[in-house]
DNA sequence: CATATCGTCAACCATCCGGTTGAATATGGC
DNA sequence: GCCATATTCAACCGGATGGTTGACGATATG
């Protein structure tokens, strides 16, 4: 499986994982307390964040002892951009998508509350 | 498997899948011509077409003893609209986004020629 | 140094997935 | 009615996936 589509997109189809994308979304964590609301063991939540960092979704970093996960929203735009592909319209121009979407929300910056949303 | 967005990403995760919405892009098919690219069964596409339908991703409608495949690019927008929360922005207006990427790319309207994407 | 914490590794298990083959079930045409 | 075509079904297979448990290496801390 080393298409970058195959990876990202199977990555997205387990909801553990998209939980703990969007748990990412709010700040980084260490695994262990990425595991803690989870009702699973933590060598599995660590198999999860493999997962997550071998579709580029997510990068990890040792400081310590303690391993720190960062989110890496920029690996779904590959998958995006494909998705993209299905609707009326052709390629999409991704930095005025941006452009026009800070535009629209008033430019919160990249300091915006993360939204909210069910896995 | 219930939830809506496991269905449609796992559905997308397969190579073979996305090879057959590509095709389904150009137009409405049939089961047998939908196949034929392939270097698999029958059987096996028409496996891999009731995971689509199964996620809302093609219909399927027979008429006489033909079964024609039906791209429904619809279904994407739920996972699509996942996927914006990772931005730096919030929630995410689809139909002015539509107006927006219409506007930019001239409008050429739901007539536009498919765009030609790896899978 | 001793001990607790962080995280992964290895082995194992049940289930799912993607493919095959061969038989079965329509439906259409002569 | 008979044969060809279109599609699915059922059984099977090997390999991936998602989970468990227990042991382990590495790092903090008293």
């Amino acid at each position: 499986m080393s298409n970058p589509l195959d990876q990202v997109f199977s990555a997205l189809a387990d909801p553990t994982r998209r939980a703990i994308l969007a748990l990412l979304l709010e700040d980084d964590m260490a695994v262990t307390d990425v595991a803690e609301p989870f009702a699973m063991s933590l060598a599995a939540i660590s198999k999860h964040l493999s997962v997550l960092a071998e579709a580029g979704l997510i990068t990890q970093e040792k400081r310590g002892r303690v391993k720190w996960c960062k989110l890496e929203p920029d690996a779904l735009r590959t998958a995006s951009v494909w998705m993209q592909g299905f609707g009326q319209f052709e390629a999409v121009d991704l930095d005025g998508l941006e452009r026009f979407l800070a535009a629209e929300l008033g430019d919160p910056g990249p300091d915006a509350p993360p939204a909210s949303f069910s896995v």
